[in-house]
DNA sequence: GCATCACATGTTTTT
DNA sequence: CATGTGATGC
């Protein structure tokens, strides 16, 4: 190559991370702290590497999401073009799946095997539960599902857990392990952790194939390596253990998911598994201002077990962090819609440049009612994937059976729908016929004559055999061709356009349906053959649905904002108990997670960073008061600026009033969102405009019914303010701004009554009027 | 076998 | 609170 061209790909880079771009070949780590360039040092290390004649079949790169798999794979095109088609950029999952498609005859599997997702295996675990007459109190699937999953994640097989069995109920345990992998293999189906499991096993067990792989993959690289778990850093290192051309990229701050089996220390063992590793370390950062990074720092620094290291950066300190505490969810809501508006009006062009993180996934909901309230665009990433629904489940149940006629669960699932009168009793009377004969569920189902059944029931399974037989045939057809025709031929859609014509609340529901089964049409369509749809929709993760350049405010949790970032972020419920979350609380180790969950979300900021909280929030229909997150207290007082009404915090009834003592240097909230306000008022019942903000909403399809009128202010609940009297009663006049302790910022509409019995009509910031009594409501008067 | 209702139940993060 | 499950009645 020529010198030019490799100076193109140094340019721009430090000398660390040339050094990472550069290094020639054997083990190498890179540890990158939150936006020093990561991304574009391992697509420059592969354009290099091409460059130098390592051809694109040898290189196989890891990512953590689909999403992340299809920013590098484009990033690459650019620098290289063509040239990079022929090489593997996947997730674990799929890659794994790639290999297994190939043998999976060697390890007693066939290629068209099917993928269980959680809910699918969770299912199975049931079947087995009650197949093994437990109780299924005492063994609930979900637990038992997590102590397997987990149990895989450490590479046990069930003869293992078996072995280190302690006690009756891990006994137990093992003994539904056992059973469910029989079943699984029944099925011809891997669950989740099984595909790296199998494609390990599958490795360890063919000398030939692991030979084969490890030199076709020359070079390997694995990014967000702090958070692979036991069995993908097997994985790596089987395939690497011939070339050692195996370079790992990763933070050990911002493993994020132990709780589903990753361990950092992957990353910091690393070069006990390749002895000579070498070891770069990237601190710059080319994303957030300084004050945003000496705040990740701040707080990440009261982790315990952690390497040492403090990100710095070149864009200078930049604005301070803004804290905000509301005085419930809805308040804070506001807020951000509200300084979203003023954000967008001003210092950002484009809404798909803010972020709103939250913990839980349950608190978008009071988000995304403040957004459609001030007509801003957003979209939601998680939740409930599109593939989760109902319809989109069935579907892709029988077009696994197409594939894969063995798939129990999806046999189960379909069965009956539509309705082919094959009830719960049918269902039992075949397994029961099952167990007799020693048959798998599908083999009763080929031997149905013989099989105890009502005669409605038996011809319900025939009609079922009879379609799925008819669909088979079209197997090697394109998947949109197969989805059209068993619309068809299982009456699936007819049903729904029926429903959708009567009239009723039903209709509303079919309709919906009918237009997700679309959207559906429209992602088969993107695929040549069923296996390769149906690989890519079992793997595909919320985040994935992550469209760019939409003009919309991205809404997620911590988790799923990582990787990415936003000019300005919004860190919502920084409140204990919800983050650190609740669970993660006693154990020093969970903690820690969490603060390096929160450093992440921090990291996620390029300008702007906004904290909020709330002094009581309603979970699960329960309004609790909450106290301000740890982590808030663990910012240097220096760089950030509380927003918050000092009304709200003078309140005794708070234990924390003192934890932002400083005189907040920004102004009172509110001010300066006066006109943009009031412009968002007018715009509120734009039905229009609100079916778009509600058709960008990807996750799910929940509804945006408004959360019912709050109940009255409870007396003694939260009332730091006292009883007035007639002349202070008097002060208060039409126009006048005030500040409620629960519902912030509000104008005053109407008063009617006299003296102590007058009554003022407030409007507030959610656009909702509310009636006080003016001689306790817990207002305050501003200015 | 299926629809409907009441109740309970459990609720972190997700490849 | 919202979803799922279990019991009841048709």
């Amino acid at each position: 190559m020529t010198a030019d061209r490799t100076s193109a790909l140094l340019e721009d880079l430090n000398e660390e991370q040339s050094e990472a771009v550069l290094y020639q070949s054997g083990p190498l780590v890179v540890v990158a702290g939150a936006g020093s360039g990561k991304t574009r040092v391992l697509t420059r290390r592969i354009a290099y590497l091409i460059a130098q004649g390592v051809l694109p079949e040898q290189i196989l790169a890891i990512t953590f999401t689909n999403k992340a798999a299809q920013e590098m794979k484009s990033r690459i095109y650019e620098l290289i073009g063509e040239t990079a088609s022929g090489m593997w950029i996947s997730t674990f999952h799929s890659a794994c799946v790639r290999i297994l498609r190939r043998h999976a005859g060697r390890i007693g599997f066939t290629p068209s095997f099917s993928i269980y997702d959680d809910s699918e295996s969770r299912r199975l675990i049931e079947l087995v539960i009650a197949h093994l007459n437990m109780d299924h109190k005492r063994y609930s699937a979900r637990a038992i599902s997590h102590i397997i999953s987990a149990s895989k994640n450490d590479m046990y097989s069930p003869a293992s857990y078996l072995g280190k069995a302690s006690n009756e109920f891990e006994k137990s345990v093992a003994a539904i392990f056992f059973e469910y992998q029989k079943r699984l293999r029944d099925a011809n189906a891997f669950d989740f952790d099984d595909l790296l499991l199998k494609t390990v096993e599958l490795l360890k067990s063919n000398e030939d194939l692991a030979l084969a792989y490890q030199e076709r993959f020359y070079h390997l690289l694995v990014d967000e390596y702090q958070d692979t778990n036991r069995a993908q850093n097997e994985l790596v290192a089987l395939l690497g253990a011939k070339s050692q051309n195996v370079c790992v990229v990763g933070d050990s701050d911002q493993s994020i998911y132990a709780f589903r089996g990753a361990n950092f220390r992957n990353l910091l063992n690393f070069q006990s598994m390749f002895s000579n590793a070498k070891v770069i370390v990237l601190n710059q950062n080319y994303r957030s201002t300084q004050n945003i990074l000496d705040a990740a720092n701040a707080v990440i620094e009261h982790n315990e077990s952690r390497v040492k290291k403090r990100l710095w950066s070149a864009l200078g300190p930049g604005e301070k962090i803004k804290i905000f505490r509301a005085g419930d969810e809805r308040y804070e809501a506001a807020f951000v819609a509200n300084e979203i508006v003023s954000l967008a009006a001003g210092k950002i062009t484009s809404y798909a440049d803010i972020a709103v993180f939250y913990r839980t996934n349950a608190q978008s909901r009071a988000i995304e009612e403040a957004l459609v309230d001030r007509n801003i665009a957003y979209k939601v990433i998680g939740g409930i994937r599109f593939f989760d629904r109902k319809e989109i489940k069935d579907i892709l149940a029988y077009m696994r059976l197409i594939d894969n006629i063995r798939d129990e669960i999806s046999i189960r699932r379909v069965i009956n729908v539509p309705k082919r009168k094959i009830g719960a009793k049918a269902l039992e009377a075949i397994e029961r016929y099952g167990e007799e004969n020693s048959l798998t569920f599908y083999e009763v189902l080929l031997d149905i004559d013989n099989c105890p059944l009502p005669s409605a029931a038996r011809s319900g399974v025939k009609k079922f055999l009879g379609q799925l037989e008819l669909l088979r045939d079209l197997r090697d057809l394109p998947p949109k061709k197969i989805m059209e025709d068993l619309l068809d031929v299982t009456s699936y859609r007819e049903d729904l356009l029926e429903e959708a014509d009567e009239a009723g609340p039903l209709a509303n529901q079919a309709m919906n349906r009918l237009e997700i089964i679309d959207e559906l049409m429209s992602v088969a369509m993107e695929h040549e053959d069923l296996e390769s749809f149906l690989s890519s929709t079992a793997l595909l993760s919320p985040s994935d649905d992550l469209k760019s350049g939409n003009e919309a405010v991205t809404l997620m949790t911590i988790h799923g904002a990582k990787g990415l970032e936003f000019d300005a972020v919004f860190l919502t419920g920084m409140e204990e108990s919800l983050f650190p979350h609740d669970r993660a609380m006693s154990d020093p180790e969970e903690l820690e997670e969490e603060r390096r969950l929160c450093y992440v979300g921090i990291t996620r900021a390029r300008k702007y960073l906004y904290l909020t909280h709330t002094y009581t929030r309603t979970i699960f229909g329960r309004t609790l008061d909450s106290l301000p997150s740890r982590f808030l207290r663990e910012l240097p007082k220096d760089l950030v600026v509380d927003m918050s009404i000092h009304a709200v915090r003078a309140s005794d009834t708070f234990r924390d009033a003192a934890l932002f003592t400083d005189e907040p240097e920004g102004v009172i909230f509110g001010m300066g969102n006066a006109s943009a306000m009031a412009g968002s008022r007018y715009s509120y019942s734009d039905i229009a405009s609100r079916s778009y903000a509600e058709k960008t909403f990807t996750g799910s399809n929940r509804n945006h019914t408004k959360a019912d009128v709050r109940r009255d202010h409870t007396p003694g609940e939260m009332n730091p303010f006292k009883v007035r009297d007639v002349d202070e009663i008097n002060l208060f006049r039409v126009g006048d701004k005030i500040s409620h302790a629960r519902y912030g910022q509000g104008v005053v509409k109407s008063i009617t009554g006299s003296d102590g019995d007058k009554v003022a009509v407030i409007s507030f910031l959610d656009h909702k009027e509310r009636k006080f009594l003016l001689a306790a409501a817990p207002i305050k008067l501003l200015q």
